[in-house]
DNA sequence: ATAATTCCTGAACCTAAGTTTAGGTCAAGG
DNA sequence: CCTTGACCTAAACTTAGGTTCAGGAATTAT
């Protein structure tokens, strides 16, 4: 009820579905930075529902907060999306998707291939490409940590 | 170069691709229970390497390690699949991968629909459908975390 | 004015799927 | 024989995306 300008933590929470312990997350990452009252206590302003409701659609996509974070950063001032921002990011999402769906479309159809042979040799085997590994789909600490030496 | 009868821990790494560590972290997990010589050191048999496989190539469809271990339990005495397990198993797996690709796709048109609308408004934008959040693509303990309470 | 909420920070904890390390044992080659 | 390399265990550490907790301070409600 606090008409003062600002909508409190807990306002903002109520209104995204988001906790108050993500929101403060998301600030950490430095996804958010908020105003403070006298009192220290977070103050946010509408657009903060825009740019919270833009990185939960972002993550169905399947970004990281750090790739959320880069595409944030790409806009001018590295402000909320505005409607002509969205257009352009929404095209760059739709080629993300497209990718993850081909590569699991390459999956299925090389398990259709595979269905009844029963080889499961990992040398003549096709289901088994190490190429696609990179899908990040049954992930782990593997990607990130084994990409050195 | 060990004939007598079963292959290293080092030698089965040799054979898959896997570390040493990875092999370890799956016996403890459940997945292997190989045979001790007298020194106390593992010994795996050719059917570890199927074994092996077949925990990569569901890893790759997107199945956890606890969902493997489900699977490969369902089978008669919990053995290693045979070319005929194998037939039965593949049909589940690409039941899961097409409902993946399903969802996916779902996003995507979602996604298209919203392409140059802008409105991100969690309320009314088709592309928040919190219905899909179980695909765990941007994963987290969230969804195993907040189903209580 | 006081009680009940809400908010603050920092640190510890959670899961998944492994990796790394420490401190020792086993096996193979010279 | 004895040294190197492979193996053993248990425990701690890693990443991502948060949650939970402890101990205070600010706000709101009565």
């Amino acid at each position: 009820m606090a008409m003062k300008r600002g909508l409190s933590i807990g306002d903002l929470a109520a209104r995204t579905g988001l906790s108050v312990s993500a929101i403060r997350f998301y600030e950490k990452k430095g996804l958010l930075t908020p105003d403070r009252n006298e009192g220290n206590q977070r103050r946010y302003e509408g657009s903060d529902i825009r740019r919270l409701s833009f990185i939960l659609i972002a993550q169905q996509i399947g970004l990281t907060i750090d790739q959320i974070k880069e595409v944030m950063a790409s806009l001018p001032e590295g402000r909320t999306p505005t409607k002509a921002d969205w257009s352009k990011i929404s095209r760059r999402f739709r080629k993300t998707l497209d990718d993850r769906i081909a590569m699991m479309q390459r999956m299925r159809d090389r398990l259709d291939g595979c269905i009844g042979c029963g080889c499961l040799s990992l040398k003549i085997c096709q289901l088994y490409n190490p190429a696609d590994k990179a899908q990040r789909l049954g992930v782990g600490p593997r990607y990130v940590v084994s990409d050195e030496r």
